[in-house]
DNA sequence: TCTCACATGTAACTAGTTACATGATTGC
DNA sequence: GCAATCATGTAACTAGTTACATGTGAGA
């Protein structure tokens, strides 16, 4: 049985939890978005682990009724609560054990057929500039509805800003990565069938 | 039990038997570096892990015996083992699932004391500055004893040296951010005491 | 004498995933 | 009638971590 320690879902929530309360539904989908952008949890995991912090007595929460819908349980956090959360904020990071699956294929991708891994490529590609997008789109609406509370370092604004500034330069830097690939791809292939009109290849059957 | 599902530690590991034949003890280290980079294990996860994938018929073992110096299992990919690695390769990639502890914090760092913070960022920042220098130092390494190879994409050391960049690119981007927060604490200082002299903290007892 | 590199593993645990389980209301 | 949203969870499993366990030889 873990007595003490809490794992960083805990802190996720507790993150959330410190900006205002919230039912467990609720923490449920701002851990999709923004909060599993860098975090991510199921609500399997999402429920028990409000119990736990409960138990352990850095949140609390109290039942609202609602007309023609489920009880909820709205949960806040503790003054216990908030101090485990400040200590832990400026404490040691563990560097992530990184883990990127994607880089895990390119590590192997010189055994696959050419067209395909250029594909492959290019798919991801496109995936991550959709992410790009969507950050971007993110961004505006920040700076247009939280404006100077933005650059104010105290401001759960600003924090929640920071980590998207993040995700934009690891998006940029992804598409980037690939184009960059990707030409290697294409330069390789023009050098070996060099100067002469693409093959189209004939569909068999 | 796990019947016919290879996880991504067994593709990582048959990526690195398709480049050679490794003995457990090789492979850990190769898993600490490079692959580490992208994709981590311990050796409690490794050991199992080859069984596995012998047993499912995609590595085969042999036990070299050695002149002063405790016996080895070197293991090579199959046939077989080279199939599934080939057709894992450009296959699908769930987005990952993001983690970064780091970003988790930053998330709450509006709470964070202003000193505490800065010197929380700075410190990462830091960290992050080192392994961009590992990197650039095994980039150049790579390049000189490589050279065009690293250009061949149906060559080892293009996956690699592709990985690699992504490295770099990531660590570079991780070091702007820190920076670009840095600079939003210190602004933020010095518009709360304008144009006066820096204060030196007296040191107490 | 002590630590490092070589070399191989097991046991006990925790974190995280997938699938299961329920039930009301609103809109197509 | 069917799917989506609101609302809460449990059960069974797999992946991954931490700590334990053993032994040789080389060099400081």
């Amino acid at each position: 049985m873990r007595r003490c320690a809490v794992i960083p879902l805990g802190y996720a929530l507790l993150g959330l939890l410190a900006r205002a309360p919230r039912s467990g539904y609720d923490l449920i989908r701002l851990m999709e978005r923004p909060v599993g952008f860098f975090w991510h949890a199921r609500r399997s995991q999402i429920y028990p682990e409000l119990a736990r912090l409960e138990a352990e007595g850095l949140v609390v929460h109290e039942v609202v009724a609602q007309h023609q819908r489920p009880d909820k349980k709205v949960y806040s956090i503790t003054e216990t609560g908030l101090r485990a959360l400040r200590a832990w904020v400026v404490g040691p990071v563990h560097m992530p054990a990184d883990r990127d699956e994607f880089m895990l294929k390119v590590f192997s991708i010189w055994l696959a057929d050419r067209e395909q891994a250029l594909a492959f490529i290019r798919d991801y590609e496109a995936q991550h500039a959709e992410r790009l997008a969507l950050y971007e789109r993110e961004r505006r609406e920040m700076e247009s509805t939280h404006g100077e509370a933005l650059r104010d370092v105290t401001s759960p604004s600003f924090a929640s800003f920071a980590t998207l500034l993040r995700g934009l330069e690891y998006e940029r830097g992804y598409v980037a990565w690939c184009r960059q690939i990707a030409a290697l791809y294409a330069k390789d292939a023009s050098e070996t069938r060099p100067a002469s009109a693409p093959s189209v290849p004939t569909q068999p059957g």
